[in-house]
DNA sequence: GAACGGGCATGAACACTGTTCAGGACGGCC
DNA sequence: GGCCGTCCTGAACAGTGTTCATGCCCGTTC
């Protein structure tokens, strides 16, 4: 019986949930499958391949129904979601940071955020760079938090929170677009 | 004639500039010093912690006098010479990025900031959550620039540039932050 | 029914990686 | 002259991603 590319991606899932990111390598997967490493390139390119079908899923799996009407609205919807969908799985914001980073999947999110912005009223020209500003918050935050938290479970010495507010941080950005959608159409004439 | 831990960091700094982050290792950094692997870890503990060092080096040589006086003009001033710091150096922003992300090193960037942002008359529990929300900006932003940057440089097919402006996004930051402490001050009664 | 092609797998190999550890020079100090 | 601490060697451990020749097996075609 032989295996399919999601059975890999499950795997590498459940994997990088139980040992963290570090321990998710060809070998292992291969392993679980009870497969030779050599045999998961006949349904995956490339490690990296994997860990962007990996991050896909991770967002997939984090999906939830939306009911923001108003454009800013939507726009701290989306970014909530993105941020609970990575802190759910172990080495969630790494994953989803670094694939995206370098272009390797993982575009959902980005794409969202311009559609929320679209209709914002905010200049064409300036949608992609408020899209890509919320993203780098939303993923800078999450991997910080992240981090922190299996840290601290992990035994470190910091039990203290961080000393950041993601609702706060989003605020600041969400306020500065919303700013400049009012000095765009205060003076349209 | 024995090597110091600074030759170290000077000859991992070179080689991150002439190869590239991923070809930054310890049997590379010894031989360029000929020397043994095992050698390097009489002057450093581990390969984190050289290139901890070897971040903290990058934003040494990228810093510039400063003359900005308003606090938001610093925050302004201190992102683009981070920025322009991680931009001098190959994989620069990705090299610092970790390095501030798994908490090794480069801890001034967000001590600069948070020292801007005391002075701006935000609530001392905003400060810490407005430094952050600009340290992410930054970093994501140059990161996702370099590697643009980079791939198109390297022959890749995309020639044209990041629909992003670092000026726009880091404004909309800035602008957030700034009503803010007008909402702060408007109330204090 | 026999021959063939493609998808899926094996097992070995290549060229690396970070790190540890016993041992050995070599200098300055008591 | 012995000792200690610094610096270093050489070997080893336990992995890593990826490639390649080889082969099995199943469905299709002659």
């Amino acid at each position: 019986m032989s295996r399919t590319r999601e059975d890999l991606v499950a795997v590498a899932l459940r994997l990088l949930d139980s040992h963290g990111l570090a321990d998710v390598s060809m070998r292992r997967v291969a392993g679980e499958l009870q497969l030779q490493p050599s045999a998961l390139y006949h349904h995956v390119a490339s490690k990296q391949e994997l860990l962007g079908a990996v991050a896909d899923e991770v967002l997939r799996r984090g999906a939830r129904p939306r009911g923001a009407v108003t454009w800013d609205e939507r726009v701290v919807e989306v970014a909530h979601e993105l941020r609970d969908a990575m802190l759910a799985y172990r080495d969630g914001a790494e994953l989803v940071s670094t694939v995206i980073a370098f272009g390797l999947g993982a575009t959902q999110p980005l794409d969202d955020l311009t559609a929320a912005l679209a209709e914002s009223g905010l200049p064409e020209a300036l949608v992609p760079t408020a899209a890509r500003t919320v993203l780098h918050l939303v993923l800078g935050h999450t991997l910080e938090e992240q981090t922190h938290l299996q840290a601290g479970s992990a035994g470190a010495i910091d039990a203290d929170p961080l000393p950041a507010d993601f609702g706060t941080g989003l605020g600041f950005v969400v306020e500065g677009i919303r700013s400049r959608v009012r000095e765009g159409s205060a003076a349209p004439r």
